[in-house]
DNA sequence: TGTACATCAGTGAACGCGCGTTCACTGATGTAC
DNA sequence: TGTACATCAGTGAACGCGCGTTCACTGATGTAC
């Protein structure tokens, strides 16, 4: 039956929330169309009456996630200052929560591998966001304009590969080792004071 | 028709060859097993003569791409030298060649992300040959035991990272400018003076 | 060494299954008067 | 404001398709004598 607009306009957020946390926990290619809607509460059936295809909420759904992991290390930047607001970042992102949990995380350490894989759309996101979320990164570090986007694109490139590596490894002694590893350098020398 | 034992282990060969490249330019569920079948000249009826499932061949072929992987840093190490080698390899790993081909190149790097939702003998073999990689990188850095293996853990995150972010970004800006920025940090200071 | 026969690597059709997508249908919503 | 009707969000069956896997078959290979 008809929905009113302000349902629909709800079904279409839960849709694009259920997905950006199912794509990001089992990859787009794990993830059906069926699988997608059952996570807001619906039926395949009516997917297309909110998507054109399944890569077009693929593409909203990693905005989604992107703007969530932007405006979570903004808001640290904000209440805590450059310092400690990259700090608390980083150490959460470096945690075995964030490891264990990709469903809420950063959509790059999730599924970049595949994403470099997918349609334009999605591709262009990508990079539109990454983009976005280095120059973010940067108002948190030392330095001039162009050392604080080297430090940042540094910084995000030593995360991504430590939470890659950590779940490629699984429960294994690797995955706790890269990560505190990477946490020290953060935490006594390198982006802060090199 | 029957084919001789060694036309057999030729095949065997040749399919898992095959697999280490597909696997790792198409990801694990973006490839069928005619696909890789195909790859090695044959077609997809005598799969499970050699294989049990498509998931055993996974791990084989990511045991063969780990193992030529590892051949290459060893092999520049002890032709090069600790220092001059790992440098080399070091920036064959940042380079564009290696993320715009990533049939031969890492595996962590090509489908991690897919080999954390892998099965259990998949994710066997990335901790194995991941923990295998950080050691040997390890012998080409400087410091104690602890010192270098710590130095090992950051280097091959942010070489992971740098090169997941490169190819997620596409043909974009950032691609070039986080395998400079990561080069740089490795040619002038952090894992070789820290 | 030569012969008879069992083995089995590879082929290509076929299996059931789940995928992305389409469609007829339902009935509450939105709109025209 | 009330009524009649067109719209369309969501349902669930159905579509064609490609997947991983199985199977009957072929004929060269390997083996027993």
């Amino acid at each position: 039956m008809r929905m009113s607009r302000e349902a629909m306009a709800r079904h279409h957020e839960e849709i694009v929330a259920a997905a950006a946390r199912l794509l990001r926990e089992r990859g787009v290619e794990g993830t059906s169309v069926a699988d997608l809607m059952q996570g807001a509460g619906l039926t395949h059936g009516g997917f297309y009456r909110h998507f054109g295809s399944k890569e077009e909420l693929v593409a909203e759904a990693s905005e989604a996630a992107f703007a969530a992991m932007l405006d979570s290390i903004k808001a640290r930047l904000e209440k805590q200052g450059p310092a400690e607001g990259l700090k608390s970042y980083v150490s959460r992102y470096l945690s075995t929560q964030h490891v264990k949990g990709p469903g809420s995380g950063c959509p790059v350490a999730a599924f970049g591998s595949e994403a470099a894989r997918a349609g334009a759309d999605v591709q262009r996101i990508f990079a539109e966001r990454i983009g976005e979320q280095i120059d973010t990164l940067a108002t948190g570090l030392e330095g001039g304009a162009a050392e604080r986007k080297t430090k940042a694109l540094r910084l995000l490139a030593t995360l991504v590969g430590a939470v890659v590596i950590a779940r490629a490894a699984g429960d294994n002694r690797i995955a706790t080792d890269v990560l505190k590893a990477c946490r020290e350098a953060f935490d006594t020398a390198p982006s802060r004071k090199r």
